[in-house]
DNA sequence: AATGAATGAGTATTCATTCAT
DNA sequence: TATGAATGAATACTCATTCAT
């Protein structure tokens, strides 16, 4: 009350939220999302009645922790954004695919997120402003590499996108080698074509 | 109770299973795999018990319907394997895309049990018959492609696998288009390399 | 498939069920209807998911236990109608009452149920069958005893079924003999008038 | 923190208290005693940890809140012994009965509290200091409308409470017409005998 | 062989109560 | 003293699996 803070939690209850959460972050990515929440609580050493207490519903607490996984790609994509437009494209591509192979079971709720931002996703989905986020840091991404002559010109966010999701879901399923052999193939793809 | 036994039970039983299995594929394709043993015991028109004779888990379930998936996608394989082989090749893949774009709990689980048919798949598995027999089609159908001339010659059934499955993930995620163009793009990627 | 019977259940399903509602009759009469449906069950020696396989929620099972009490009434009034009009009504009043006053949750409920059988009820409480037949029981019983000018003639179904509700309510607070002269107060109200 | 303590704060924490009062009388009034004690705190505008403090248990805040309750109602029974006899017996019966139709939550506790001011009652209930205290008034009420030759003289408090409860409890569940009209039935009965 | 009733471990969620801030 | 975050026992309900009929 004496302090500037938005939504003001308690410090202790912040630093239970994040605990929360990045237990429900690991606890989904090795179970997948329909570990229970009795065993998000335990990992994260809080009582059962804390987690609820923070998200009201378990569908809250997995679309926060999909939303954290976004936001951290969607950073990674804007910092890139400066250097050089070719590489940093691709290098973009191929650290976000590395990220979903290792936490398989978000590839696709994160792309989704992403996809709502604005692109061709089907459904219905909340367009969530962090998804929006995501989408315009793909842009311009995109924009800059294709201007630099590195990716070809005739696609959209859209396709990006959807090559994100694929390949990341396909990450999941192979050893990194195969997995760095089918990046380059689907780069080649990419590149401005004769 | 007084009808003639032995092969007129067997012949009741294998239709049962069938229609089971049938049952099975269009409840898990509505509902995903998480749908109840007895949502498809009803659809089935039969009792639970029967499901369960015929199937001992419901996992065992699962994996059957799946199974019958593969063994379409391999039917298909071998099949187009006749036709001109760049032509074959291109065309199977953009069906089996296809397909998991319309049933998508599915996908993943296809893929893995493609996968498992002796790629880089990672987990352990059971190499099933059917993965194996998918397989062998595709290394026949790549093999002759790239004989042909139509695909790149530096890679192997794994990569390939590896794209299926990314497309196939990814297709369920955008509309009709994208995914079209999306598939334009790993098509450019696939072919012969300057 | 060969008796004809209504939704034939088998013969221990049926003891099951009845084991249930007596358990729950109990479990319900002596800590009320917000006691666990565990505990409903582990009376009736049965699991928990037979309760919910015979009564799908909660409330139905409340609701069956209701039913079950009304209908004891109903056939109880139903009998006493041969009798000698006068006696025959007060003593149907005062065996209710008596009723009510050993299964205290119950007495409100038992008389909802009756005051939707066409009285002067105000929720609208679905208008069960037995609801019904329970008011009509009442009816018969109340215009024989008024036509033997037992009982006065001003007042209808509604009044007997608050009347019956009232006394019901008051006999559980208190102990018998207040009973029996509370409800000689309540006799002398209901014969005619000077 | 820098205030005038000592009873400064005692007003504070006497004003809080009364607030929540109020708002349990009147969130257990809409949603009956099974609201949740959060819902009170939230309502009286403090926190849950307030209420606790000044009810350590939310059965001492039920009661708290019936005996308020009560505790009107015996200073409606005093103001009016005053009146005449047999017009205020009837008047108190009935502004009584009138109260619990609209409050049904609290009829039965309002009425058990009212039977362990020295009635019959059964339970081995505190007879608390207000609930004797209506019993008090009641008996004084009794008595003089008795002596007026107004009521019937066979009959004591015991019967006064029991009939109280069950007119309270019956106008629970019919319109007022009926209320009013069942009411005449029992004050008919209540009157002196041929 | 088929049935469907019975089982009970498991799940999300609520809520009275405690306690650090 | 007031707050509200933390707690965890309790609850209704689901579902894979077993087994008597």
């Amino acid at each position: 009350m004496s302090m500037a803070e938005g939504r003001a939690l308690r410090a202790d209850a912040r630093r239970n939220r994040a605990r929360i959460l990045e237990a429900a972050e690991a606890v989904f990515a090795a179970q997948g999302v329909s570990a229970s929440t009795e065993d998000v609580a335990r990992r994260a050493g809080v009582g059962i009645g804390t987690v609820f207490r923070h998200f009201p519903t378990k569908e809250s607490l997995v679309e926060e922790v999909f939303l954290g996984r976004v936001r951290m790609l969607a950073d990674k994509a804007a910092a890139l954004s400066e250097a050089d437009a070719g590489t940093a494209f691709f290098r973009f591509f191929a650290y976000a695919v590395e990220q979903a192979a290792t936490q398989n079971a978000y590839a696709d709720v994160l792309a989704e997120a992403a996809a709502t931002g604005g692109t061709g996703g089907e459904e219905g989905a909340a367009p969530s402003a962090v998804g929006r986020e995501l989408a315009a840091a793909l842009a311009e991404l995109l924009a800059r590499a294709q201007r630099a002559g590195a990716v070809r010109a005739d696609m959209g966010v859209a396709e990006l996108v959807a090559l994100l999701i694929g390949a990341s879901r396909a990450a999941e399923h192979v050893g990194p080698e195969v997995r760095r052999h089918t990046l380059d193939i689907v780069f080649d793809g990419l590149r401005p074509h004769e």
